[in-house]
DNA sequence: AGATCAATTCCCTATTTGGGTAATTATACT
DNA sequence: AGTATAATTACCCAAATAGGGAATTGATCT
């Protein structure tokens, strides 16, 4: 097995030398580098050419969320594992919309820390218990229902959609080949069926109900 | 630490007395029921106790995309995780929707399953590495833009948000206790920022921009 | 064969909407 | 102190919208 290559990112001074130690100590693993701040981060990276970066949040200048966004713009192919104390919704998604790979909390024991680095190396997407949990409730609102429960027809969801983009009912018209006045009458049937009384709701209505 | 109660379904019988020789012998575990298909599972669910089932999905008659649905809507506070070969998106994502709190391959080891049982007991997500790193992806998709890139105002936000209600820019008028007058030029101010022409298409825009 | 439903067209009428233009006030930022 | 920006109100006017009712055609289901 080839070694990983690590960078470090941690401003306290006492627990980078930890972790210097504890993935120096590691076979199959090396310190690629290791520094105090995001500052100068594109440029580090591309010294230190790590596999696998751990990233704090909470550092000065400039935090690990910018961090992480910084390189994978850049190097989309590092694996960029964050490892803080954080543990709110907030921080969490904004590291993982930034592309974070894995989310640790530094309350999780050394072990850990090694088998996630080796993990978010292969592929995988380390999480502590928590973290997991939250990313899947999350995740699960915003999968919900894929069905269609007004009984809006195939020829009602097309003006809907025409409708929410913009088009009056002259060009909704013109543009499925019906006269203006079939629309409205469609528009009708659309409002009684999602119990509404004009377009903008019946829009808003649909976007939410994902029928459009 | 108390026991663990763990139901299994799996319809492959060879499987399926392997996990409960595993879970029986393991300390901490005890095997609460085991099952070769859904058909009965609610009533299963409520002889057996379980504090976590272990579930497949490929069984005959009713799957366990089935099943975790029938599960959770009864007893949301068992845990259940699923324990499958298949590792595409479509069953994952349906099995997570279905409110599974896990996700393991069956190629994972004993050890690891095991694990993952234990970690899901105490409000983990365990995931298979590669599981994790697709629910991540999908997930980033889902939460790109939280900011307001269109510079709506307070006040223009909360005009849509009721033309989004259904609300007509006299209502909007009576009920922030302004003149209609005022909600047209609001209104018109947010077609220019959204770049539409009308209700419908700035509804539209708004929700999918996530404004309102 | 009759019923139901989607799709289609038409009429009438009142209200609403949207574009243009202009002006005042208050607040925030430089 | 001066400049944006947001919020506010107003007027004119053409076009769009929504609600009421009525009728025809074709497909599908019973």
């Amino acid at each position: 097995m080839q070694t990983i290559r690590v960078s470090i990112y941690e401003d306290n001074t006492k627990l980078r030398d930890l972790l210097e130690l504890l993935i120096g100590k590691t076979e199959g693993f090396a310190v690629a580098g290791s520094h105090p701040d995001c500052r100068s981060v594109v440029g580090e990276i591309e010294t230190d050419r790590p596999d696998v970066v751990i990233m704090d949040i909470d550092m000065p200048e400039r935090s690990g969320i910018e961090g992480v966004r910084l390189i994978k713009e850049k190097h989309a192919e590092i694996r960029v594992l964050m490892h803080t104390v954080f543990d709110d919704d907030d921080k969490l998604f904004q590291c993982l919309s930034n592309g974070a790979d894995g989310y640790l909390l530094k309350k999780d024991s050394s072990a850990q820390l090694v088998q996630a680095i080796k993990e978010v190396f292969e592929g995988g997407a380390p999480m502590s218990p928590g973290i997991a949990h939250r990313v899947l409730n999350a995740f699960r609102e915003t999968i919900p229902a894929p069905k269609n429960e007004y009984r809006i027809s195939e020829r009602e969801q097309q003006v809907l959609e025409l409708l929410s983009r913009g088009f009056s009912y002259r060009m909704i018209a013109l543009e499925i080949l019906i006269s203006p006045e079939t629309v409205k009458k469609h528009l009708k049937n659309i409002y009684q069926k999602l119990h509404v009384q004009c377009g903008p709701e019946a829009v808003a209505k649909a976007i939410r109900a994902k029928i459009i």
